[in-house]
Order: structure tokens, then sequence, then C-alpha cells
DNA sequence: GCGGATTTGTACGTATGTATG
DNA sequence: GCATACATACGTACAAATCCG
């Protein structure tokens, strides 16, 4: 999946739901790193910011736990 | 030379151009190395992330090559 | 071979400025 | 005015590679 330039969502909206349908169809697993940021710009080309923006809402929804210096890990599946 | 506070052009840039101009005139020569990381950040009064920009920016010019643990080096003369 | 110091690599946190719609 | 998006620049922390006594 990439990013659309044309929809109406905000890139960082598209990316948070990239991840996550890629933690859905077990791409990325419970309890393992997702992309670091840099990775992320790179793949999806896109700033920093939007990548941060992204794993901020991704946080907020509870798919993801961030820990500084090591990295963003998927959450344990939700019950 | 120092870097411009108040120039537009990034501090990155103009680390990278200060370096450029030692390897230039000489003051930097082919097959030594260039002060560290450390080093720079101190004598130019920036961050490390921005010493690395810089350097990110001379290997991309061909200027200078980077080996982990060893140091950057300046490159061979551009024949 | 070992341990410590040095140097670069990686990763995230934060703030600010600029530009666009 | 506000949200989005990008770039720059500061900081912290820790890992990996290398060097040297």
């Amino acid at each position: 999946m990439t990013i659309d330039e044309m929809s109406p969502v905000p890139f960082y909206v598209q990316l948070a739901d990239i991840l996550a349908a890629q933690i859905a169809d077990g791409t990325l697993k419970p309890r393992t790193p997702i992309p670091s940021e840099a990775h992320l710009q790179q793949t999806y080309g896109v700033s920093r910011g939007t990548v941060r923006a992204a794993v901020k809402l991704m946080r907020e929804r509870g798919q993801v736990l961030t820990f500084p210096g090591r990295g963003t890990w998927v959450a344990e599946k939700q019950p």
C-alpha cells in the first residue's frame, strides 16, 4: 500500500491505516517493532513529522507502544 | 570560519562548505581524518545531528568517506 | 584476550519556521 | 484562523565498531 496523494484523507491518517492493516493481516505481529521513523519516511515518501503524526494516532488507538531509543512496538492483540 | 546564525543557508550546509573549503585550501588533506563529530560539535557550537547532516552531505558530494568506529576521512583528490 | 575510551550508527523527544489550502 | 506537511535544529539514550593500553 502507498499514500494516495489525491485522497482527501490526510497522509498521516492514511499511513496509520496502512500500518494498522499490516497489523491486522499479520505482516506486523504483536510484540515486534514496526519500522523506524526514518524507514517509514523513506518507504512512504513522507516527512518525519507525518510519520510521527501517524504513530501518535496509532498510540492513541492503542495499537502500538513507543519506547524512546528502542522504537515502536505492536501492542498485544485486543481481546 | 564560523556558522552564520543570520544566514538563510542551513547550518549543516554552512558546516559542509566550511569543511570543503578546508579541504580545498589544504588544511584538511586527502587520506587524513577530519575532526570527530564530537570535536566539530564543540568547535562550531552545533548539535551532533547537525554535524552528521553536514558529513552526510559531504559523503554525497564524494568529498569524504566514513568508517564506523574509525572516523571520517578526506577522499582522494578528484582528478 | 580484556576493558575502557573513542567514534559512528540508530532511535525517539521536542521545538521552531515556512508554505499551502 | 486552522490543519496539514515539510525542513531544520536542538536534545537524550543506547548500540556497534574500532583502537589501545
